[in-house]
RNA sequence: UCCCGGGUAGCUCAGCCGGCAGAGCGAGUGGCUGUUAACCACUUUGUCGGGGGUUCGAAUCCCUCCCCGGGAGCCA
């Protein structure tokens, strides 16, 4: 079927051509001599006005051509002879492929709240917002390659399905193929996991990161780019079950040069957004107000603020700002702390760099100090911690003490101390969840908002 | 998982000191208009989240479960 996109209409107008569209009526204003239609085909904010003269054959099918039905419409284009839009099409040929029932519909012309729209997850991408939302992601997915394929990173796929199970990043999914009616007893009345389809027990990659690891020690600079689960009962507006994480990993670099990257990437994709996505921008700029034009263009260029744990703190406990938890070295920065630093000193990113080895996990990097260790974290606003990296522990000896210390079995990731045995080297990297950048960059508070299928917590509906 | 707030028409919400279930929006019909989430008039709509209890009588009070939202923790 031949049709023309109405992105391409509004970027082309080819004025006086005679062009076919399909889409969905968003709305539709009758009168005795002319009707209105107002189409959307997904592939842009805009919608296209459709009119129907009252002597054109279609005039007498605008019954079936209600909110939500889908269309096809065939006629010449025009300049709008009304305000409001630059170009519109004299319809001579429609054509309904499906109604929508204007009594059973749910979408009608009227403004619906983000919580009714989780509840019909299969129709709302088309509505105005979901439709920038999942445009953005689009472009924000692309740009992520584009990023990384300009610096030569290579992207590999680190597996779904993992028997890693010692990474501390959270909770886990099982993976079996086990009759679970019929599970098999092992020796302490637990599940004998060796007569399972792997033969061991087997988990949803809660990270790529220590496979990256190994890729980078021979690829050189690479990422991963794909789905993580995590099985924690996180309720909030920031975690999903499912989401896609960014992980690069960088062989012969130190916190320093990861730092510098993950600050590199963020400006990158800010200014991909708005390259791209100026359309989508303005509309949540408009109707939702948590982003905007000019604050992107600046997180796009404005060079992040870096500061250490430890200086941190001292502005933390400098500060007359009552908080619920208490700051004292050694703890975590809690949300509120981090709100703090970003929304009120700041007013933009954060690095923090150098966290007590307390809080950290195994693998990150001790410093000469003996108390801290190369991590870096970095904190937005409003969404809070978009970014964890660090520079790798590459002294054998010294990953090796470290999981004794923090009682880590070492039997299953003889494969990992290897590449500190043979031809270790500095090497660092970070984690990026996808949807938080999605969340940064529209504006959207709530993480369900900005993927198709949220999975959290009692929710896996669609 | 914890702390708050909420669940009443298709949607947003009022009613909650117990006594006939309401408004706006949407939708429908008619009118009017090169219209812009058009406008005007009329019409339409209920398992008051589920279950149990108190009461002559419960949307309203009590118990319980479920679901949703906000915040917190865990994290990306």
């Amino acid at each position: 079927m031949k049709r023309t996109r109405i992105k391409n209409i509004f970027s082309e107008g080819n004025i006086g051509q005679t062009i076919t569209i399909c889409g969905w009526v968003r709305s539709k204003r009758e009168s005795k001599g002319v009707a209105f239609i107002a189409l959307n085909d997904g592939s842009t904010q805009d919608t296209l006005q459709l009119v129907v003269p009252s002597d054109s054959s279609a005039f007498n099918k605008l019954s079936g051509c209600n909110t939500g039905a889908a269309i096809r419409a065939a006629g010449l284009l025009k300049e709008s002879l009304g305000k409001g839009q630059k170009y519109e099409v004299e319809v001579s040929d429609l054509e309904i492929f499906g109604e929508a029932d204007s009594e059973a519909y749910p979408l009608q012309k009227k403004g619906h709240t983000l919580e009714f729209l989780r509840e019909i997850g299969h129709l709302r991408p088309r509505t105005n917002t979901f439709g920038a939302v999942f445009r953005v992601r689009n472009v924000l997915s692309n740009a992520v390659h584009e990023f990384f394929q300009s610096r030569g990173f290579i992207w590999v796929h680190t597996p779904i399905i993992t028997a890693s199970d010692c990474e501390g990043a959270g909770d886990l999914f099982t993976v079996t193929s086990l009759d679970l009616e019929k599970l098999p007893a092992g020796n302490n009345g637990d599940i004998d996991f060796s007569q399972d389809f792997f033969g061991k027990r087997a988990y949803l990659t809660v990270s790529g990161q220590l496979e990256a690891e190994f890729l980078a020690m021979s690829l050189g600079d690479v990422y991963t780019f794909g789905p993580t689960f995590r099985a924690e009962n996180s309720n909030t507006s920031r975690h999903l079950s499912e989401f896609w994480m960014i992980e690069p990993e960088m062989a012969f670099a130190d916190i320093n040069d990861v730092m510098q990257l993950a600050e590199d990437f963020i400006h990158s994709l800010c200014g991909m957004a708005l390259e791209k996505c100026e359309d989508e921008i303005a509309f949540f700029e408009k109707f939702y107000k948590n982003t905007s034009i000019n604050d992107l263009r600046s997180l796009a260029e404005k060079p992040f603020v870096r500061m250490t744990y430890t200086e941190a703190i001292k502005v933390l406990e400098k500060t007359k700002e009552k908080f619920e938890f208490p700051v004292k070295w050694g703890l975590d920065l809690q949300s509120e702390h981090e709100r703090y630093l970003t929304d009120k000193v700041f007013k933009g990113p954060v690095i923090v760099v150098d966290y007590p080895k307390g809080i950290k996990a195994f693998y990150m990097r001790q410093n000469t100090d003996g108390k801290t260790v190369a991590a870096m974290d970095v904190l937005v606003p409003k969404v809070g911690e978009i970014i964890g990296g660090s520079q790798r522990e590459e002294r054998l000896e010294l990953l090796e003490g470290r999981m004794n210390d923090m009682g880590l079995p070492l039997e299953n990731i003889q494969w990992y101390l290897d590449l500190r045995r043979y031809g270790s080297a500095p090497h660092a990297g970070f984690g990026l969840g996808f949807e938080r950048m999605v969340q940064y960059i529209t504006g959207m508070s709530n993480i369900r908002d900005v993927i198709p299928c949220p999975r959290a917590p009692q929710s896996i509906k669609f």
